[in-house]
DNA sequence: GCCGTTTTCGGCCCGACTGTTTTCAGTCG
């Protein structure tokens, strides 16, 4: 069983955690944390690269040197890190996980479990309601009733949550705001809503106003609020409906560029965008600028100044990770990311011919309506009962419909499938009918739980098939509800490029599937991509943002994306493929 | 433990908030 990049880079966090105990020198513990988050990041397996033999590549990884490479090496050859092992073993298994509590750290964690006996959450709720962890000193019933709720909100919400169900809260939050207090300038969303990542663990808003104190009063009494964490001049942290963290920071405008800057992160970007400022004799913070030597503060009006300042363009907040950005961007080479103005149609389009909600006509206006020169009406196929998919007949009939619209609207009208892949790897259409439709999307709906190498060679099968255009939704997550699928994507990815077939980035917010990190490494692969809505409604097709946002933080190009291509364009790609 | 437009040694981002503290440690982002 191959050992996954998040699985290693959870035992280097372990790792970190547990040296935080232990009283390890803070860089050292730092080493490992910025080890574990790049691996995580990290688009291709560390295990492939092992097992190929390219080891020494693994210190290209930025934050991984020679003594981590090793580690990981032993890991995956052996299946376990003596390192690790044994500075595991000088701690009571319950360290770590107190440490998962907010607001308990590793100094409290060790006394917790040392000076009152604790191993688990529970034990620790039970011995703050007996009183036992006040009476500690240096304790206090406050820091106790601190945790206590910290665990009650831990239970409320484990997880992070998909950024579509993010952004309406932190908007609803920031024009609460605004309306309550004239004197607010500017509310908002900032942090991992503003760099579009899939998911985000609590919702950062940035306001401009001249008096903090009178914006944390009004945060405080919003009606959504049902909680205040933390409350002062400047900052403040509340809680929102399904104990959401909404963090909310307040500076004056002439600060406005470094605090956006600041609180846009990513923290590992933040941290290594003042390294390198450091490395200039400047010292950055939200404030603005410092210059070292004379300690005279520069202050900026927009990030892009900001940035300027430092010998930089201004970096897109989506490529924001604390990888590779800033040397990237220093060396003057940093891509032009695409944008939604680059999107000339989309490839994934569900009509009330399937399960859609709206008619043909209605998507097809839609899409018009959004500067679109072409779009592909995708209803499922047949096989998928409970989406009303569509035989052979109804198919034909419904590109008579197809054509007429074509003239009507003047939109060019790909009339295609979302064919389902079946357990075995066969489509739900035969390939005459397949070869009748001007491309063809396919996608696995059922048989989910199948192994990964099953799964795997079902996929690669179904591409064999020369009529499919794009697999779609290739993981089949759905975000906060579903896991995605086992499946060996390396091999995905090199069987898509060979065979010329497309792999979706599917925008919906309850999927972003393909992900950043499967994104950037299809792109490496040299895999053609296609961001599609998978609209079942018209309004859906306006979620073509956040798949361009997902391709964004990818760091594609528009070269990239098939469906930045002129519609002769695409329609040649798919002849061609046809062919072989 | 990592890393280099000062460096293979000696540094390592910076500030806000809380609680229990008479001056700061712990935690967080």
């Amino acid at each position: 069983m191959p050992i996954s990049n998040e699985e290693i880079a959870a035992l280097f966090e372990n790792m970190a955690a547990l040296l935080e105990v232990k009283g390890e020198n803070v860089f050292k513990v730092r080493a490992y944390q910025r080890a574990a988050r790049a691996i995580e990041q990290h688009p291709e397996p560390l295990e492939v690269m092992v097992r190929e033999g390219r080891e020494e590549e693994l210190q290209g990884i930025p934050g991984v040197g020679e003594a981590i490479a090793a580690k990981i090496v032993e890991l995956i050859r052996t299946g376990r890190v003596r390192a690790y092992e044994e500075v595991k073993a000088q701690f009571p298994p319950g360290v770590l996980t107190l440490m998962e509590v907010p607001g308990v750290g590793p100094k409290t964690a060790l006394r917790l479990v040392r000076e009152v006996g604790v191993q688990t959450v529970e034990d620790l709720e039970k011995a703050i309601l007996d009183g036992r962890v006040a009476a500690l000193p240096r304790m206090g019933p406050k820091s106790a009733e601190n945790i206590l709720r910290a665990i009650h909100a831990m239970r409320r919400k484990e997880r992070r949550i998909p950024l579509g169900d993010a952004l309406p809260v932190a908007e609803a939050v920031a024009s609460a705001l605004r309306e309550r207090l004239p004197a607010i300038t500017h509310a908002l969303p900032v942090g991992s809503i503003r760099r579009w990542r899939d998911t985000v663990g609590d919702i950062d808003i940035m306001v401009v106003a001249p008096d903090g104190q009178a914006v944390m009063d009004t945060l405080a009494r919003l009606p959504m609020v049902t909680q205040v964490l933390a409350q002062g001049p400047k900052k403040g942290s509340v809680l929102v409906a399904q104990g959401l963290q909404v963090d909310v920071r307040v500076v004056e405008e002439e600060a406005f560029g470094s605090m956006l800057q600041y609180f846009t992160g990513s923290q590992q970007h933040n941290i290594l965008l003042r390294e390198y400022a450091n490395r200039l004799g400047l010292s950055l913070s939200e404030y603005g600028i410092t210059d070292v030597r004379t300690g005279a503060l520069e202050k900026f009006s927009s990030e892009e100044a900001f940035y300027r300042r430092l010998g930089l363009p201004w970096i897109p907040p989506e490529i924001r990770e604390g990888l590779q950005e800033i040397e990237v961007a220093a060396r003057g080479e940093a891509p032009r990311l695409v944008t939604l103005e680059d999107i000339k149609g989309d490839f994934h389009v569900h009509t009330n011919w399937s399960d859609g909600q709206d008619p043909p006509e209605a998507m097809v206006a839609a899409a018009k309506a959004l500067g679109y020169a072409y779009v592909a009406i995708t209803d499922h196929s047949q096989g998928l009962g409970v989406a009303r998919g569509l035989t052979p007949e109804r198919l034909r009939e419904q590109r008579r419909l197809l054509r007429s619209l074509e003239e009507r609207y003047g939109i060019r009208i790909f009339q295609g499938s979302e064919v389902d892949i079946r357990a075995d790897g066969t489509l739900d259409l035969p390939d005459e009918v397949l070869g009748e439709l001007d491309l063809v999307v396919a996608a696995v709906h059922s048989a989910l739980q199948q192994p990964r190498e099953k799964m795997t060679q079902r996929v690669i099968k179904a591409m064999d098939n020369p009529y499919v255009t794009v697999l779609a939704h290739p993981t089949g997550r759905l975000l906060g509800e579903r896991e995605p699928v086992d499946i060996d994507l390396e091999a995905v990815f090199t069987a898509a490029r060979e065979r010329g077939v497309a792999l979706e980035v599917n925008a919906s917010p309850k999927r972003l599937d393909l992900k950043d990190t499967h994104i950037m490494r299809a792109r490496e692969v040299g895999v053609p991509l296609v961001i599609s809505t998978d609209a079942h409604r018209r309004e859906a097709l306006g979620d073509m943002r956040f798949g361009v946002a997902q391709a964004r933080r990818g760091w594609c190009q528009a070269a990239h994306i098939v469906n930045t291509w002129p519609w002769e364009r695409v329609e040649a790609w798919v002849r061609e493929r046809r062919r072989g």
